[in-house]
DNA sequence: CTTTAGAATGAACGTATGTTCATTCATTGT
DNA sequence: ACAATGAATGAACATACGTTCATTCTAAAG
């Protein structure tokens, strides 16, 4: 992560080699840093397969094909890991629905539909990221640390669906509930996020991205004009 | 279980002893039953209290105070007894949904409202059910015997809100798409669950139940007439 | 080429796991 | 009162767990 940041920096450096004694072993750390992001991997794989209990120092290590002894080296203990992995697969989620959102225009429903889209779409809903969601989230009562990863009450994901809809009440005039529908949606979408994970062979994406847009217009459009959202 | 059924047939069977040889072991019978029961709501306790993962022989042993052989005598391995554990909490479950089915009028939205009220209350979103639920979840990828009993596509749950819509449109002469807005409000049902999981202190089950009226009563009421459906 | 720093290894360790089974205990039937 | 039945116990076992650390390997510096 940092180590790429620091690397078209070394041809630079011949005049003062003393003030950056670093930069040359760029190489070994880009290497380690390899290594660390191939454990993780490793560590989600077997999370997925084999669910949280059966995620054991032997299955990563065969999975990931590394020493034993990386684990420790590099997370300090298997417990460690699972934190970083977590941070890992978060960090993965936030990224794409940040995308998402940037991508969208500023009228109110399109911003929303592309949110909702996006988490429909296989950056979201696929095998990996529930089933380590679920490993993690099924451990955070016994150790809170894990919670702020896998949050269903994400303050970014919130304000941005609210937003959407005090602006599509100041448009249209009306004055429907922004948190209560906020809330709601954001529901369904975690619904939705663990009727994949049990069901991830049978889900059908646009069945449920229909089921959702259906009762996101039914619900913001009631009581205003019958102004259908069915534009394209 | 089984064995309260005939435990009261006992004096009456004077005559033809021969016939009922089994009717005197009944004293024997409750003890294991009992013991079961024990054993079943320590493995629920420890697992609510330490996840999938730290749920060990040597915990329950500690948490039933019962001795380490009589789980593999009740249930011939641990695996068995989580299993047994799934179908124990799923059954309580189930039995309190279907009090509050029998309890609502045959007004539909009355009867909607009665089944999300349960859904909402501490018979349903409480630490142990939600825990458990959430670390079979997890492992269900892993064991999929254990998904029947967590499934988010409960057949009589989705009849019995799919009917009510149907009668909803019937009575009033409109046509929303049942089958949509089951499913999503079954979403919004799980989402609660998951997030009461996450957030079992601070989740305030007025304001949840408030929100999911409002959403759901927007779904229902949208493009029709403008009537309400706040009564009580 | 030699030296050196740090990444990578994996055998070894102590502990904890799930399961077994000879034994003890309590209840029932005679 | 006395066998007989089967439930309950817990020490003992083999295996699997996470962690450690003396050693080997490798790339950069002199």
């Amino acid at each position: 992560m940092t180590a790429s940041v620091s690397n078209n920096l070394k041809p630079a450096a011949t005049a003062d080699q003393d003030l950056q004694p670093e930069a040359s072993k760029v190489k070994r750390i880009v290497n380690k840093e390899h290594h660390r992001l191939v454990l993780l991997e490793a560590t989600a794989s077997v999370m997925v397969e084999h669910g949280i209990s059966g995620t054991t120092i032997s299955k990563i290590q065969e999975a990931s094909g590394v020493s034993r002894g990386m684990i420790n080296l590099h997370f300090q203990s298997k417990d460690n890991l699972i934190l970083a992995v977590a941070e890992h697969v978060e960090e993965e989620y936030r990224r794409c629905r940040r995308r998402a959102m940037e991508a969208a225009g500023n009228e109110p429903l399109k911003t929303l539909q592309a949110i909702i889209q996006s988490e429909v779409s296989d950056t979201v809903l696929n095998l990996r990221l529930t089933a380590v969601w679920m490993a993690l989230r099924s451990e955070s009562n016994s150790r809170p640390e894990l919670l702020r990863f896998v949050d269903t009450r994400d303050r970014a994901f919130y304000c941005s669906v609210f937003r959407c809809l005090r602006k599509y009440n100041k448009l249209h005039g009306v004055d429907i509930d922004c948190r209560k529908l906020t809330l709601a949606i954001m529901s369904i979408a975690e619904g939705l996020l663990t009727d994949y994970h049990l069901h991830s062979d049978a889900f059908d994406r646009e069945d449920a991205l229909d089921m959702c847009w259906y009762a996101i217009s039914r619900m913001v459009v009631a009581g205003s004009e019958n102004s259908r959202v069915e534009e394209d």
